[in-house]
DNA sequence: TCATTCTGGCTGGAAAGGAT
DNA sequence: ATCCTTTCCAGCCAGAATGA
């Protein structure tokens, strides 16, 4: 009995469960609703927050009602042609306006290594291990496109040195992949090179397994735990203002993977290369980074336009 | 000072479902 | 059969409080 609940367990994430407790908690006591609930009250419940809360959040909620009812063993409310067309209608009135994470400029990456370099040489002993660490975290995320989360997970088993130099890391869990694991190269590079961050890091810290990426104490001692995920954005901030990027605020943990995909696109990277290297199943996720770039493609066009070509495509 | 914890709200991406 | 939309759930982000 004890190993079923062990695999239900483990078929649902921590946050996933957090947010549908917060959405039930919101539905019972915020808004007072009752459970079970009517398919009525549902569609209610969702005009009364539409002005408020984002089109996927509310989506969020309806996910979360019909899991629970599901669970209890009660018919599903969400399904109800009365919910569905509310929603419909809330989709008409209030669209979504989707904020995406700032793309971090190769420039500016450039800056800040440039910073941490000059840390790594002239810095004291924790000052450089520090710059060591920030430097790795940042070329590898950057190069790599990595999530947040799965830069933070990183442990020196999932690296392997390759024969050509580079790295090839492995990683068990994605956001999107669950049972298998999938292998990244990571390409040795003449400049800002990851390869290079990352076995000086490694090295100077003296890991020999566990996590890569972990705290520096002000006496420049390495803990023995990574980095809590939600540490890498302050972190990441900090660099990018130390480093005198503007606006460094606006910058967050995804802005190096958008970093990368951008500079990937507007260095004409074709579309399946970039699936492919960051690992998008889907066209669309790659092709929203594309479209950022947009401004470029006028460019292509004109020099297209320009010098006559064959029409291989 | 450098990092973690907590929790509400939001975005992202694959797969299922539906329309044509 | 193909394309588009919806669903589901995973992870991202903010910001304040709290440690070592």
């Amino acid at each position: 009995m004890q190993r079923i609940e062990r695999y239900i367990e483990a078929a649902t994430r921590d946050n996933t469960r957090r947010g549908y407790r917060a959405a039930i908690r919101h539905y019972e006591e915020t808004w007072g609703g009752l459970l079970p609930a009517t398919a009525e009250s549902v569609a209610r419940y969702l005009a009364d927050h539409a002005e408020q809360l984002a089109l996927n959040t509310l989506r969020l909620h309806l996910a979360a009602l019909a899991r629970w009812h599901r669970d209890q063993g009660f018919p599903d409310p969400t399904k109800a042609p009365v919910v569905r067309q509310v929603m419909r209608g809330i989709t008409e009135l209030h669209p979504a306006r989707e904020h995406q994470a700032r793309a971090l400029r190769l420039e500016d990456l450039v800056r800040v290594d440039a910073m941490l370099e000059t840390r790594i040489r002239t810095g004291g002993l924790a000052e450089a291990l520090r710059a060591r660490r920030d430097r790795a975290l940042l070329l590898v995320g950057f190069w790599r496109a990595f999530r947040g989360d799965e830069l933070l997970r990183l442990a020196v088993e999932d690296v392997r040195q390759e024969h050509d130099g580079g790295l090839l890391i492995r990683l068990a869990r994605t956001k999107t992949s669950h049972g298998e694991s999938r292998d990244y190269p990571l390409p040795r590079l003449s400049r800002l090179c990851p390869v290079t961050a990352y076995a000086d890091w490694v090295g100077c810290a003296g890991i020999e397994r566990g996590a890569v990426f972990r705290g520096i104490d002000r006496w420049g001692r390495v803990r023995e735990q990574g980095l809590h995920p939600n540490s890498l954005i302050p972190l990441l901030r900090r660099l990018l203002e130390e480093a005198g990027v503007a606006d460094a605020a606006s910058y967050s943990a995804h802005s190096l993977r958008r970093g990368f995909a951008s500079w990937a696109s507007a260095s004409q990277w074709q579309l399946r290369e970039l699936m492919d290297y960051v690992g998008w199943r889907d066209a669309r996720s790659a092709l929203r980074y594309i479209e950022r770039a947009a401004p470029r493609l006028g460019g292509r066009i004109e020099r297209a336009l320009a010098a006559p070509e064959d029409a291989s495509g």
